[in-house]
DNA sequence: AGCGAATAATTTATATGTATACAGTTTGGA
DNA sequence: TCCAAACTGTATACATATAAATTATTCGCT
């Protein structure tokens, strides 16, 4: 549906280009309720499950990944790592270790609690990605992917 | 630039699906860090733009919008309404006034010194915003509008 | 070798999002 | 007429985002 609709607006949106990024806003506002909604069940968010995903899928030798790691991986301030990973640490889903090289960072890695939890959500949530992305041939998708990176570039 | 060299991962995103949906996600991410480095200059942020921008442009006969119906028009809980309105009463841009038919809801309205900001920033904003979606043909814009638009159809 | 710059994590203050519960007001149906 | 249901705004608890300042550690250059 078209966001004038959706939103309840009385009047147009006033031109294409604000259409667009309006719609590109509202759409990730929209994933992120859904997935929130789809993590609840679990104990999780959609920040948690990412940094789990992060941890597993992109970890180094150490077995983990430092938190200034995380914080370029999540696109989110470094400060925010901080009291993410506190949360998770205290659900027992994941745990700091001292790097052996060097006493500045911690190596965030899965506890055995986390890693269960992992495997279990994960099959779900790519089936569910999977089903809402149908909504688009393949070829969209990739249509999709290089007109958003182009926005990107735009950006700066 | 690609999702995975964006954000420094070691290894590829797994499947298309995934790697599109994201690519929504941290799009509108860096949109909103944008707006919000935007936006600061003139004490504002974007959600506060926004709301200006709603009163403006969608308020019915009597001049404002009430809280409830900016929550719907914003795809905000009802509850973030009242400290975002409280936050923009203090800083003087926006009033709450009693509406005459029903004791339940507020109108909120722009004072005079909101009015001004907003006329301020208003231009700018729309140069910017074209400026970005130049990256996109109109035709790429309009398909891309559809394309999210199917996407969250798919999302319940 | 030592000093200044860079880096990692944390703390604090603030803005914004969620869900839930509640009180006051209005409305619609028995 | 009157009561239950719906609606509006608010309060609370919490998760997550920003920016800026602080501390500890390591690195790089002279």
């Amino acid at each position: 549906m078209a966001l004038q609709q959706e939103l309840g607006l009385k009047k147009q949106i006033a031109f294409t280009q604000h259409e667009a990024l309006l719609n590109v806003y509202y759409t990730a506002s929209c994933v992120k309720k859904k997935a929130d909604q789809f993590f609840a069940p679990f104990g999780l968010t959609d920040v948690q499950f990412n940094l789990m995903m992060l941890v597993k899928y992109q970890s180094g030798k150490q077995g983990g990944l430092s938190q200034a790691q995380l914080s370029t991986m999540m696109l989110v301030n470094r400060a925010n790592i901080t009291s993410l990973v506190d949360r998770m640490e205290k659900a027992g889903l994941v745990e700091r270790t001292d790097s052996p090289t060097d006493r500045r960072y911690n190596i965030v890695k899965l506890t055995t609690k986390g890693r269960k939890l992992l495997d279990e959500v994960e099959p779900n949530y790519g089936k569910e990605i999977r089903r809402v992305m149908a909504a688009l041939k393949d070829g969209e998708q990739k249509k999709l992917i290089a007109m958003l990176e182009r926005v990107r570039a735009n950006l700066d």
